[in-house]
DNA sequence: CTGTTAGCGCCTTCAG
DNA sequence: CTGAAGGCGCTAACAG
C-alpha cells in the first residue's frame, strides 16, 4: 500500500525513506521480531535466521533506527560532551581522549562546545530534549544548573570542576599537590622574588593553582606579586610586560597554564631579551603539546589526560548502569616535567 | 494508573521517567497538541494557552524529546562532524568554527574523532543509526563511501577533500594558488636550493601541496628535494635533518603544514644554530594559531576557517532543505602570511 | 484556535 | 526459537 503522505504530497520531491525493519522483515519472510533479535546484542535467534535477515538488511541498506529503538529502551547511548572552551590547546586533547573512550564503550558523542561560559543553558536545553544518558562537563556549572541533571537523572561527571556547593562525581588533577611541587623545587634553586600570572577569575583551576602557589610560598616568607591573565598566550605575554614593568623584576614567574607560559617566554626573550633559565625562570601548568616543543622546553605539571578521561568514562558508565550511585571525586596527581624553562633545586 | 513496568520490574529502583507531553497537557488541561504546538517555533497557540502550557512545562521540567519528534517530523536536527585527526592543532579550529556555526542554526553535533582513518566504516555505521540530517566530513572517503550517503539521501560536504571519483559538495582552501604565491616569493628572493617536507602519501591537501610547489619550481627549473612527513611535530624535525644530512644544504624548506614547519624550525635553531631567516628560509601551510607566536612568526598561508566553515555549513543546510542539489565546489583562497622564517622576494 | 486520531520505527512481552 | 500485539513520546492531518 501506498502511503498516504506519497500520495498527497504536493511536492514529492522528499527522498524515498530509508527502509524500516518491516521491509527487512518482509523481504527476508520473516516476522520484525526475528529482525530486531538480529540486530540486538545478544539476541537470541537461529543461524539461519540470521542469514537471511543479514542478506535483505544488505540489499536495502538497512541500519536500525537508534532513537526509534532508544525510544523503547529509554537508552540513546548518547553522551553529551561540553566543553569550555576549545581554542585552549588543552582541551582538544582532552576530547580526543574522551571520545576515544566513549567511542569504544560504543557511546556516541554529542559535542557542545561553548564559546561562553552564559551559553551553557541553552547547550543543557539540547542535552534536555536529546535525552543523552549522561554528560561530562569541563565548563562551570551554577548549583542550579548541577541540580537540573539529579532532577532530570542524567548522570553528570565534571572534568577539572567542583560542585559549586553539593558534591557531583568528577575527575580532576591535584592542581595544589602540583603547584607545591613545583614551588618547593623552585624555592629549593634559591629563588625569593616570585611573580605569578593567574587565569580568569571564573575558572576554577585557576584559582586553585594561584591558590595554592600563593600559600606554599607563604609559608616560606615569600610574598608573589600578581597578575591577572585569562588563560590564553597574548595574556601570557601581556602579564609578563607588567611584572617585569613595575617594581622588582622577579626570578620566576609562574603561570596558571602552559599557553600564557608560552606567551610569556616569548615576550621575555624577544621583547626583553632575557635568556632563560638564566636570567628568568617561567613554568606552567598542564602539560600540553607544544610545551614540549624545544624552543620552549617549558617546566610544567603534566596532567595525566588519558587516565583522567579514562576515570571520567567509567565513572559514568557505572552511573548509567546503576541509577543513585553516590557522588565520588578521583583526584590524579600531575607529574613533574623538568624543561629548560626554569632553574629548579633539589627535590627534598 | 500506574504503569506495568512499575508494577512488575522485579528491582524497580529504575529512575523516575521524564514526564511527556501529555502530562504537561493534562496538568495545563489542555490537549497533547497543544503543547505540541507551544513548543514548535512557530505554532500558532493562543497566549493564554501558551502560559498554562508553559507553566505546567516549567513545573514538571519539561522538554521535549527531539528524537520522539525526529521519528515524525524525520528530522534529527542532527549533523555528524566526522574529524580525521584532532591533535593536528588546525581540526580543533576547524571543530570550534564548525559546532559555533551549527549551534546558530539550532543544528546539534554528533562529533566522530577517528584516530585513523581505517575506523570510518565504524563511524559511518553510527551515522547511519543516528538518521542525521547531515554530514561534514575531513576524513578521506572511499568512492564506496560517498555512494553511500548519496544512497541513503544524507547531503554531505567535505572539508579540504574531493571525492574520490564522482563529484561531490565541498569546501576548500586552494593549495595550488597558495603554494604558488609562497614559491614565487621565495624564487623572487634568489633561492634555488629548496627541499620539500611533504604529508603522508594519504593526505589529499599534502598531496596538492606538494605537488603545486613542484610544478612550480619545475617552471623556473628548480629541482628539489623531497623528504616525506607525517604532518606532526617531530616528523618537521625528522624531515629537517634528513635534508640537512645530505647532499647540497638547501636554502628553502617547504613544508605541508605548519606543524612541521615548526618542528623543522625547532631542529634547525636546537640542533643545527641556523638562524633563520639568514642561514635557512621555513614556510608552512594552514595558518595555525602557534604559527603566530613570536618565537615562530611562520611565513606561511592562512585558510581562511570561518569563511570555510560558513561556506560548509551553509551549503549543508540548503541541502537538507532541498535534497538533490547538485554538487558545488566552493574554492577559498588563503592568505600570506610574512612572518620573520623565510627570507621572501618581491610579489610581482 | 483546539482536540481527536492515527501512526513514525522499533522493542518487548507473551503465547505458540 | 518465532510471531502477534501493544505502546514508547510525539506530530500531522483533519474536523470542530
Amino acid at each position: 500500500m501506498v502511503s498516504r503522505k506519497a500520495l498527497l504530497d504536493p511536492d514529492a520531491r522528499k527522498a524515498p525513506d530509508r527502509s524500516t525493519s518491516y521491509q527487512v522483515a518482509r523481504r527476508a519472510g520473516v516476522s520484525p521480531s526475528a529482525v530486531s533479535r538480529c540486530f540486538r546484542p545478544g539476541g537470541v535467534i537461529a543461524p539461519e535466521t540470521r542469514r537471511r535477515v543479514e542478506a535483505a538488511a544488505l540489499e536495502l541498506d538497512y541500519q536500525p533506527n537508534a532513537f526509534a529503538s532508544g525510544l523503547i529502551t529509554r537508552r540513546t547511548n548518547l553522551v553529551a560532551v561540553i566543553i569550555s572552551n576549545l581554542t585552549n590547546l588543552y582541551y582538544p586533547e582532552v576530547l580526543a581522549a574522551l571520545t576515544s573512550c566513549l567511542d569504544q564503550r560504543g557511546m556516541r558523542v554529542l559535542l557542545f562546545a561553548l564559546e561562553d561560559d552564559s551559553d551553557v543553558d541553552a547547550a543543557l536545553d539540547q542535552v534536555w530534549r536529546c535525552r543523552v544518558d549522561g554528560a561530562i562537563c569541563t565548563a562551570r556549572l551554577s548549583a542550579a544548573q548541577v541540580r537540573l541533571f539529579a532532577r532530570q537523572n542524567v548522570p553528570l561527571i565534571l572534568y577539572n570542576r567542583t560542585g559549586e556547593d553539593a558534591p557531583v562525581t568528577s575527575v580532576r588533577c591535584d592542581s595544589i599537590d602540583g603547584e607545591n611541587i613545583l614551588v618547593d623545587r623552585l624555592l629549593a634553586a634559591g629563588h625569593r622574588r616570585f611573580g605569578i600570572i593567574s587565569g580568569p577569575d571564573d575558572s576554577f583551576v585557576g584559582r586553585q593553582r594561584v591558590d595554592a602557589a600563593m600559600t606554599r610560598l607563604a609559608a616560606s616568607g615569600v610574598t608573589p606579586r600578581l597578575v591577572t591573565g585569562n588563560f590564553d598566550h597574548p595574556s601570557g605575554a601581556v602579564g609578563l610586560r607588567s611584572l617585569l614593568r613595575e617594581g622588582e623584576c622577579p626570578e620566576v614567574i609562574i603561570c596558571a597554564n602552559d599557553l600564557m607560559a608560552i606567551g610569556a617566554i616569548d615576550a621575555a626573550r624577544h621583547e626583553y631579551n632575557l635568556e632563560l633559565p638564566r636570567d628568568l625562570s617561567i613554568v606552567g601548568f598542564d602539560g600540553v603539546g607544544p610545551a614540549r616543543w624545544t624552543s620552549y622546553s617549558l617546566t610544567t605539571v603534566s596532567q595525566p589526560v588519558t587516565r583522567m578521561t579514562d576515570a571520567a568514562v567509567t565513572m559514568l558508565m557505572d552511573r548509567i548502569a546503576v541509577p543513585g550511585m553516590l557522588p565520588e571525586t578521583r583526584t590524579f596527581s600531575g607529574q613533574l616535567i623538568e624543561g629548560r624553562s626554569a632553574k629548579l633545586g633539589m627535590s627534598r
